[in-house]
Parts: structure tokens; C-alpha cells; sequence
DNA sequence: TACCTGCGTGCAAACGATTTCACCGTTTTG
DNA sequence: CAAAACGGTGAAATCGTTTGCACGCAGGTA
């Protein structure tokens, strides 16, 4: 397996083995010598130990260790909701493996959205989040939704950004995401296929991809698509349980429905158990896959973020654009998959 | 920068650097030394070096070799297309930089469309163009457009697929790809603002995101959407030349135009070299890049595809899903970039 | 013949870490 | 009090390469 095996093996020095198999134009006295080690190399599958060459060549590992900066954009009521919290640590343990410096976390949610504040308010904001730096990172990781004037004002102040689940449609920068509408029609689909006609959707509404989803869903599926079946709320587990609690009291609900985020399903959830409404027992099903997910009794069904995935290709594709890869920017869509637990039932009539 | 180096500054043997570093329960005589150990080594930046930790460890490197095949889809035309060897070529030498074995390379031209043959015919030709490789490889790279039911096939050869190129819609396998929209946009808007108003397009249209790009764009800008300036065709040189041929004689001429692809738009310019005719020059932009593009005469204005970001992707994403990384279809989307050179100038009224 | 040149080879020293082994001083045990 | 156990330490071996150096052998020149 080693270089010194082959060497014994023909019966020649190591160097000399090292010297054919690395320098193209070696001639030995016999050639017979060196076609020799070349076929025993190539029997023996020879792969030269890339740890020992690099060792010796000095070749530091490709890796320049770099400081990263990660800003986490919440809205109000994301800082509740553990689906950040998991993938902001995986994104951190990302940046550890690859011997990059974590420089400093922010969290922020004056940046998901324009409509409160000016460019140059934007401008000033970005500018202070990370100014007690003394020195500035390499890189920008950006975790959330963010508007497209604080994009702009980060990028004068990174060369190299990358934006994890903004769910943009325009990508000025770097992006790695997960399309909400295949996301809502793979949960949607799933109520569908245990039988379910009257559908409700509990989340946020305005310009939410995966309410579109939903609702391309259920159009296409020919299936009623009753406005009093949504409920526009935002993500945390208070919401969830307030919302089935006015649900259970109502004459006309859904059999099945899909919560925007994890979240609000374990509202739900535990709203449904706290009452044993022997009644009302919809299937519940939502997106995200956070841990407390798996448990849940009944364990929560939902369509699964890849969360690790995400994390990984961000910095890979980071590390890319620092190292001088690639310039235009790139977008990387990832798919949600369908964790089927225990909250959904089929519809029985 | 060395565990030596340390250790001759605090004053201690090597391996105690080593031992205080690494093993978190080593207890020093005196807390000192360690204090004084891990506060030099913080001052200096050390890192450790990875080559040598993984050496001494026996760490293999992590890469495990992987044996991949290439499947080029051509079209009848695009045999002639350079584009695709270049692209070609930096994948096969992406492979090797990556110490993966390139199995096999085969060219194929009956499954960039479905509409000749049946599944089931195409299910056989899937198997038979890989079956002289007595071991099979790990993953394949389909480079080229590819219809859905050859996608299917495959899949069922291989665990492992990506896409380069594919421009597809659906993403049931990873995919590298490059939006003909937007490449489209940035080469007809370059046009536009160089004061142009009657633009062209010659290149493929049944299907082609290229030209929808070309349409859109002129419908963005209120521009003439002539179908006399619209000429459809394969991408080959020949063909550009011809079509000049014919295009001077004509009285109703772009100004400006737009090939979906740079071998197109070679050929035209050859055309006009030949001919020399003073009264008809147009400005003319393409898409691709190919390094030809450089040595025409003048040179060609076109919007580069990042090939080589594009070879280097694939790879990495197929060696992510070989190595177990993600399970969903992923899709990386690349965006063209403006190579300003001479082919294009200003109107002048 | 004596000397230089050139080429193919092997020896041994790196590369930077980890780890075995032996050593030595201290503390515990019989 | 002697013997044994222990814990911290440094010297040195080791991982698998590459490569500078010296040596020996051949052929050409003076």
C-alpha cells in the first residue's frame, strides 16, 4: 500500500519508486525496471498518500482560516421559534470543522423588512451592527429574511455574503435556500392522499411562499379552497394553541391542517391534548422539522428543512467565493422531504 | 508556527506542547507551564497542521476514490460546438483534481429528446452504453440536455447522478445550471443601451429559455418584437455564416444581434470578414464564451458562462451525495456574466 | 592512463505532529 | 525503612512522502 512496498517488491530503492511515479520524464537505466514499478503500482492500487506528500511539500492544508460574521435577521416573533436556534448552531459547527473563525453573532430584526426605515437609516444600522470588530471578517453568513436595501448596504461592507433561507426571488448575492411552495404542496399533498377534502392553512399569509404553495396546491387538486380555513399568525407555540382553541369551539373546520412552521403545530398540539376534544382531532401536519417535532404526542408530521445540508453548502459556498472561486452570484435550491410520524390520520367517512 | 517553536518559547519539550493541546484532562506539575502553553499558543496563531496530525494518525484522507462517468447529450448540431468541449474538459479535470477515476466518457445524441422513441427504448440504450465497464461507477455526470425519460433510466443505473447544463424545469436529480433568461437579458439589455432598437435573434426557439429571455426582454424595453428578425437554427458555424449570407442581402435589417451561442455568432462574423460590406454592420452578442470568442476579428461581445465554476459545482455536489452528504435533489443555479470586447457598438442615427 | 562529465541510484534528512517508552522524583503501602 | 505505585516529563520512533547529497559506473577527452 505504501510506496515502500513496491519498492521491495521490484527491488529497487523508495526514492527510486517515488522518482517514476512522480517524474514523468525519469528514465531508469532499464526500462524494464520501470515498467515494473508501474504495473506493480497499478496492481497494488497504489493511491499516494495525500497527508504525506502534502506534509513534505509543505502545502498547507488549501484552507486559509478566515473570520466569518453571522447575522441572524428575526422577525418579532421567529426569536421564539427553535427552528433558527438549530440551524444557526449547525451553521456554527460548519464554520468550526472548517477551522474558520467564528468573529461575531448578531441578531437583528430591523433588516427583514423596508417598510419601516430609510436606505440611509438601513446604511447606518448596518454599519454599527458590526463595528466593535476591531478587524473585519472574511465573509458574511446572513440567516433569514432580509430586504433588499439592507443587502445592498452589507455588501459594501463584505466582499463575500451568503444568505441562508432569505426566500428571495431576485439573488444579487450568494443564496442557499429552500423553496417554500414544493415544501407546502409536499405537506398539502400528503393530507390529500389520506383522504382529506377541507384543508386549512395556519401561518404567515403576506407574500409567504408557502402559502402560495397551498394554495396552488388545492387548486390543482380541484379541492375547496374556503378563506375561513386560513389563519394568518406568526410563528411561536403561544399562537398555535390560542388559534385551536378558538378552532375547537367553531362549527365548521378543517379535517386537515398545514401549519406553516413546526412551531405552531406544537401550539396545536398540545392545545389538542390539553382539552381531549374527542370531537375535534384534525391531522396536523407543517414544515420545518425542528427537534421537539419527534416529541409531540402524537410526534408531529412534517416536511423536513435540511437543515445540516443548508448549513454545509453555505460555507462551502462562502469559502468558495473568499478563495476567489466563483464571482457572479449563485443560488442553491434545496428540496424539504416528506417525515411522516403520527399526526396525520386518514379521513374516514 | 510549529509545536516546536511553541515549546522552545515556554521552554518545554515538544511532546508536553503536544500533550497540553490536545488532551484536555492533561494536568501539568504546574498550571503555569499549561496556562503559559495555551496563552502562547493563542498569541502565535497557532494551528495545527492538519497534514501532519492526520499522517501520524493514519487519517486516509477523507476522499474516498470514486470512479465517475461522463455522458455528453448531444444534439445533432451541437457536435460542432466548442462550448462543450471546453465544458467537457474542465469537468474531466476537475475529476482528476479531486483524485477521482473517470471511468468512462460517452457521447450520445438520442436522449436530449424523448420524442423518438418509446421508455422502453430508451431504458435499453440507457444500459447498454455503460455496460462494457465491468465494475460500475459510483456517479455519473450528464452534461448536456436530457430528457425526463432518460433521467428515469439512469436513475436506475446509478445512485448518484447530477446534471450539468441541463436547463430543466423540474428538479428530480442535482443540477448545475446556468439561467438562459437572464443570460439572454444581460446580452440583449447590452444592446439596448448601446442605442440599438431593431434586434435580432438567430439560435434555437422551440423551448429555448434563451429566446424567451430575448422576447422578454424587448417587451420589458417597448421594443419591435419583429418575427423577420427572429431566424431559427442549430448552433454551428456553418450556420451563422449562411444566415449572414442571406441577412445582407435583405432590406429589412437588425441593427443589432443577439446568437443564443457563440459558435453562432462566429460563423456571422466570418461571414461579414468575407464579405466586407461596408453597408451592412451589425453589432452582434452572443452567449457562451468560448475561447474563440477572443480571436475573432472583431472580438466577440458575449455573456460568459462560468464553466469552470460549473465543472468544479457538479463535482463537489456529486461528490457530496456519493459521500452520503444530501438526500434531496439539489439544484445550483450560476448566472452569465457581460464580456464587453468589440462586436457590439453604439447606433448612431 | 588520468580526469572530467553525466546519469542513475540509494542513503538519509527533512516535513509536523502523536505516542511509546524509559526515567526520575514523589508519595503511598507493606 | 524498603518497596512499590504513580504522575509528569523528554527522548526518540513513527506516519509516507520528497529530495539534497554522495557514490559508482560508463563514456568521452586530454
Amino acid at each position: 500500500m505504501s510506496i515502500k512496498k513496491i519498492a521491495e517488491i521490484v527491488g529497487v530503492s523508495y526514492s527510486t519508486v517515488s522518482r517514476v511515479l512522480n517524474d514523468t520524464n525519469y528514465k531508469c537505466s532499464s526500462e524494464e525496471v520501470r515498467r515494473k514499478i508501474l504495473e506493480t503500482a497499478r496492481d497494488l492500487k497504489y493511491i499516494p498518500n495525500e497527508n504525506a506528500r502534502n506534509l513534505r511539500l509543505g502545502n498547507e492544508s488549501n484552507k486559509k482560516i478566515c473570520q466569518i460574521d453571522i447575522l441572524v435577521t428575526r422577525t418579532d416573533s421567529s426569536e421564539v421559534d427553535p427552528f433558527f436556534s438549530e440551524l444557526i448552531r449547525m451553521v456554527e459547527g460548519e464554520i468550526l470543522k472548517n477551522m474558520c473563525i467564528l468573529s461575531s453573532v448578531r441578531y437583528h430584526h430591523e433588516f427583514s423588512d423596508d417598510t419601516h426605515y430609510s436606505k440611509d437609516e438601513i446604511e447606518r444600522m448596518a454599519k454599527r451592527l458590526f463595528s466593535e470588530n476591531e478587524t473585519k471578517a472574511d465573509g458574511l453568513i446572513i440567516i433569514g429574511k432580509c430586504s433588499k436595501n439592507a443587502i445592498k448596504a452589507f455588501k459594501r461592507l463584505y466582499k463575500c455574503i451568503i444568505s441562508v433561507n432569505r426566500n428571495s426571488t431576485n439573488h444579487e448575492i450568494d443564496e442557499v435556500t429552500c423553496d417554500g411552495r414544493t415544501i407546502a404542496t409536499l405537506a398539502v399533498e400528503h393530507l390529500i392522499s389520506l383522504g382529506h377534502k377541507k384543508i386549512g392553512y395556519v401561518g404567515g399569509c403576506h407574500n409567504e411562499t408557502r402559502f402560495k404553495g397551498y394554495k396552488e396546491t388545492l387548486l390543482k387538486h380541484n379541492l375547496e379552497d374556503n378563506p375561513d380555513f386560513v389563519i394568518e399568525t406568526n410563528q411561536s407555540e403561544q399562537n398555535g394553541y390560542e388559534i385551536m382553541e378558538r378552532l375547537i369551539n367553531r362549527k365548521n373546520v378543517p379535517t386537515g391542517i398545514y401549519c406553516s412552521n413546526d412551531i405552531i403545530a406544537v401550539g396545536m398540539i398540545k392545545c389538542l391534548n390539553k382539552y381531549r376534544n374527542r370531537y375535534y382531532s384534525p391531522s396536523i401536519i407543517s414544515s420545518d422539522d425542528i427537534e421537539e417535532a419527534q416529541y409531540t404526542k402524537p410526534m408531529l408530521s412534517t416536511v423536513r428543512l435540511p437543515k445540516s445540508d443548508m448549513a454545509r453548502f453555505a460555507l462551502y459556498l462562502l469559502l468558495d467565493r473568499i478563495n476567489g472561486g466563483h464571482k457572479a452570484p449563485v443560488k442553491l435550491e434545496l428540496q424539504g422531504s416528506l417525515i411522516i410520524r403520527e399526526s396525520c390520520m386518514a379521513v374516514d367517512e
